[in-house]
RNA sequence: GCGGGUAUAGCUCAGUAGGUUAGAGCGCCAGAUUGUGGCUCUGGAGGCCGUCGGUUCGAGACCGACUACCCGCCCCA
């Protein structure tokens, strides 16, 4: 039969509690700083993302869904990609709107979006095709650190929220982006002399991107190269300054960091403060769950006015994998519906329908069958459905006007009527 | 793009040195009280053993190709 394309799934209602609780704590955090919604096109030209995300990048150069679109008889059609991540878009709709437009200097646009994004890479744990983030971008004339100590500080109260413990917050400073070209030259000539002692791996990176050669896992590699200069230790004198700055915010509110002076992000766009929390449990090798940054100049990068911006994203697959296991217990269950109405006999049948609706115009989550089945099979469905409740209903409680509530706990059962059966629902709820 | 692993029931997996009717647990269905679930017990249904080819008297097991999925590398959310 005919299946998914490789790397892409179906997200079954089973999970969706996960997604959902994720999804909601992330938009109480945006609400709660000041953050609001935008959608933007999943195609775009593919110029955006190649000038944007940087041409040489390997997510531009070797993993994009790229196509030719349909052109007309006198001319070709222009080039098109899935978006493989949001922020470019993002940018290039705060320019297309004019959003910088009639505020005062420093007023910042908070932007923040949930959507799908593509990537052609080989899938593995942590890692699809077509994957889901969640993203929220600062853009204004403000660089003020604070801005991405205050963006932390929300990322940190979502995570809790989450009880995704055990996280670690990397941060450093990639410095101008001016500035990042003379260190790469520099990294280059320490990498040199020890060449031929690198891994394979290391010395194909020396040739693509030297910055990747701090990642590398093999031990032997590893003696030279915590001797290599750090790119933070090659930073201008303001983007230190913007830095320390930063670091005070965090120590500020008592967020815990670590300075990775390695830490190097792989979209071109990012300059100074570059940041990513990675998790632990559950996701194969792909261990980071946010990453983000600042990417001053990239609206003049495709062609805007000159702005200031500070962003992340997170994947959502990820964290939803990360939440722990009690918790997504906790959450499958909670997703059970309130009542499960069983029914014996057409009269009843006929009540069951409008009880139901009485039941569901008051506020309750009512599950019900429109076939009748034997009480000990329909009382058996009750039970599987994870309802809290079971109400009976034959033709006795029809003649009586009333109804058998069944707490499936406890096993406690009543006779009532219909308000005082709404009354002890809903106060559990 | 490169490397490793797996493919047997709806699900998770066992299947010994190739040998008759392919197993378990869970799930499902039916029963053990007539209008009461969970727990227990009994019985039952359900499988071209991923596809194609080869070795063999004989292949779910061995070999090859293909396909799919998983994991890792590169890179990243």
């Amino acid at each position: 039969m005919i299946q998914t394309v490789r790397g892409t799934r179906d997200i079954l209602p089973e999970d969706m509690p996960l997604w959902h609780r994720v999804e909601e704590v992330a938009r109480e955090a945006f609400r709660r700083y000041g953050f609001q919604e935008i959608r933007t096109p999943i195609i775009e030209k593919t110029e955006l993302f190649a000038r944007g995300v940087g041409e040489a990048t390997d997510i531009v150069h070797k993993e994009m869904y790229t196509f030719i679109d349909r052109g007309r008889e006198d001319r070709e059609g222009e080039s098109l990609s899935l978006r493989p991540e949001n922020t470019a878009s993002v940018v290039r709709a705060y320019i297309q709107h004019n959003m910088f437009g009639g505020k005062s200097d420093g007023e910042l646009t908070r932007l923040y979006y949930i959507g799908p994004m593509f990537r052609r890479e080989r899938p593995q744990a942590g890692r699809y095709r077509q994957f889901y983030q969640i993203g929220a971008e600062v853009m204004g004339t403000s660089d003020d650190p604070v801005i991405e100590a205050e963006v932390i500080e929300m990322l940190d109260w979502f995570l809790k929220e989450l009880k995704i413990t055990n996280t670690t917050l990397l941060v450093n400073s990639v410095g101008e982006p001016r500035m990042r070209a003379m260190y790469l030259e520099k990294l280059r000539e320490a990498i040199k002399p020890y060449l031929d002692k690198l891994c394979a791996d290391c010395r194909y990176r020396f040739e693509t991107n030297a910055l990747r050669v701090f990642d590398c896992k093999n031990e032997s590699c590893q003696p030279i190269i915590v001797t290599l200069p750090v790119i933070l230790d090659s930073i201008d004198e303001a983007s230190r300054e913007h830095f320390e700055q930063f670091k005070a915010h965090l120590d500020a509110r008592g967020i815990a960091y670590t300075v990775n002076p390695r830490m190097v992000r792989g979209l071109d766009y990012y300059s100074r403060t570059a940041f990513e929390i990675d998790g632990h449990d559950g996701l194969g090798a792909q261990k980071t769950l946010v990453g983000g940054g600042r990417y001053d100049g990239l609206s003049e990068t495709i062609g805007g006015p000159p702005m200031k911006g500070f962003g992340f994203a997170f994947g959502l697959d990820r964290m939803v994998m990360s939440l722990p296991a009690d918790e997504a217990k906790r959450l499958r269950e909670a997703d059970a519906p309130d009542l499960f109405i069983v029914f014996l006999g057409d009269v009843a049948r006929n009540h069951a329908f409008k009880i139901a609706r009485e039941l569901r115009l008051a506020g309750i989550e009512v599950l019900l069958e429109f076939e009748e089945r034997r009480m000990k099979k329909a009382m058996a469905q009750a039970d599987k459905s994870g309802a809290r409740y079971a109400l009976i209903l034959g033709e006795d409680e029809v003649a009586q006007g009333k109804c058998q509530l069944k707490n499936l706990a406890t096993g406690e059962q009543y006779l009532l009527a219909l308000t005082e059966i709404i009354a002890m629902v809903t106060k559990h709820a």
